[in-house]
DNA sequence: TTATAAACAGACCGGTTGTCCTGTTTTGTC
DNA sequence: GACAAAACAGGACAACCGGTCTGTTTATAA
């Protein structure tokens, strides 16, 4: 005798799975290189829920890149350097925790925005302004964290943003090509070495010891 | 009446062709995204030459990074840096070469290095290893020129190359990404605020007009 | 000339891709 | 319960992909 088969419908619960494996396989494989099959099956969806959530392939790639890639960079990022005492800090904290987690795992994806950046900003407009946006807010947050750090400036928040998002992109491409996560941890002590460390008491003197002994130290 | 054709074999122009063509489209629509049969019409080749070139789409992408990428990067950033009077210098000359001709062309197709390390790291072990060889030279190059400008030691010259690479590799991205390749100046001017700049006294003036005629020959 | 291999031409094929389409079931509303 | 809309199932399809295959032409060397 057969099993009654019921159904339940649970359509954000769905279409929750299907960004899952989605975010998971366009990070792991790339975009153009992740089937619509392939997502079917390891997300255990059939094409006509598949294509009731998410008509196309590229409207797919979109709710990933503004839900989950957008998200990744909140979370990863922003929110860690609006929590930290300082821009700076944050940006060291940040850097070091990724390091510790590439490490950790044994293994490096690359940077979620990077990586679907690089493969679909001039594949489609719509992609590529949908990335350019969280690049922007990415250094936005970091500039005016800075700015809350000292209001009458020390370097020039925007450059410095810039820099940092920049740097950390680099590295992670590098680190992912390379399968090794030590040169994010180079590029943050680069990146810290050059500190002008403005104004801060008696700590100036201190600082600038390190970073001319730093140089000995290798 | 038809014409008598005749054929010339001239298995290196071809070779040469093909490597152009599929250059080309990897990095302005990139590996997956590129169909054989795509390139084959572009480049007025039928299948069998193709094929007797280069037996896999694999083998001819790794003959597009083996003697393309890594003769983008030998030209574009080794070549100028080692020419320059200094490693901080030849930096600050390709950055603004490279932002001077972007602008020149009116968009951005990104780092030819990192359009393919982000598709194809992952995707292939030997894509990644040969990637990874053009990272670590164009870093060493960079390390290497580092050390002859102060042979006792300024920051550490490792550590520099990796900050230099990955700041221009992020900065390109984002570039890229937002089609503007303003955000190169600006990491290239972050980069600057942050050294200590040695004794440049009238120097200056000299050193920039030298910079100037570069770009023009580059 | 002749043999021999390299260089090239072009058709062919199995498999895959993204999308569309027609039904069926569930859910919400009156 | 009636009814409409949403949620889901699953097959069909045309286009395309990369690779292979057979055959022909050109260059090379004996």
């Amino acid at each position: 005798m057969a099993m009654r088969k019921k159904r339940t419908n649970d359509p954000e619960g769905m279409r929750r799975r299907v960004l899952d494996v989605a975010d998971d396989s366009f990070q792991a494989r790339g975009y153009h290189a992740s089937s619509l099959g392939d997502l079917m099956a390891a997300a255990g969806v059939t094409g006509g829920a598949l294509h009731h959530h998410f008509p196309t392939k590229k409207a797919l790639a979109l709710a990933v890149i503004e839900e989950r890639v957008a998200a990744a960079v909140r979370e990863t990022w922003i929110d860690p350097v609006l929590a930290a005492p300082s821009a700076r800090e944050g940006v060291r904290v940040v850097f070091e925790a990724v390091a510790a987690e590439l490490e950790r795992q044994g293994y490096v994806r690359g940077c979620p925005l990077n990586n679907l950046a690089h493969e679909l900003s001039l594949a489609d407009d719509e992609f590529r302004s949908a990335l350019a946006r969280i690049f922007a807010n990415w250094r936005q947050a970091i500039a005016d964290k800075m700015r809350a750090d000292q209001p009458d400036g020390g370097a020039d928040p925007e450059r410095f943003a810039a820099l940092v998002v920049a740097a950390y992109s680099g590295a992670m491409s590098m680190a992912k090509t390379a399968q090794d996560a030590g040169v994010l941890r180079a590029c943050l002590r680069g990146l810290e070495s050059f500190e002008p460390s403005p104004s801060q008491g008696r700590l100036t003197a201190k600082r600038r010891r390190r970073v001319l002994s730093r140089a000995k130290i290798g």
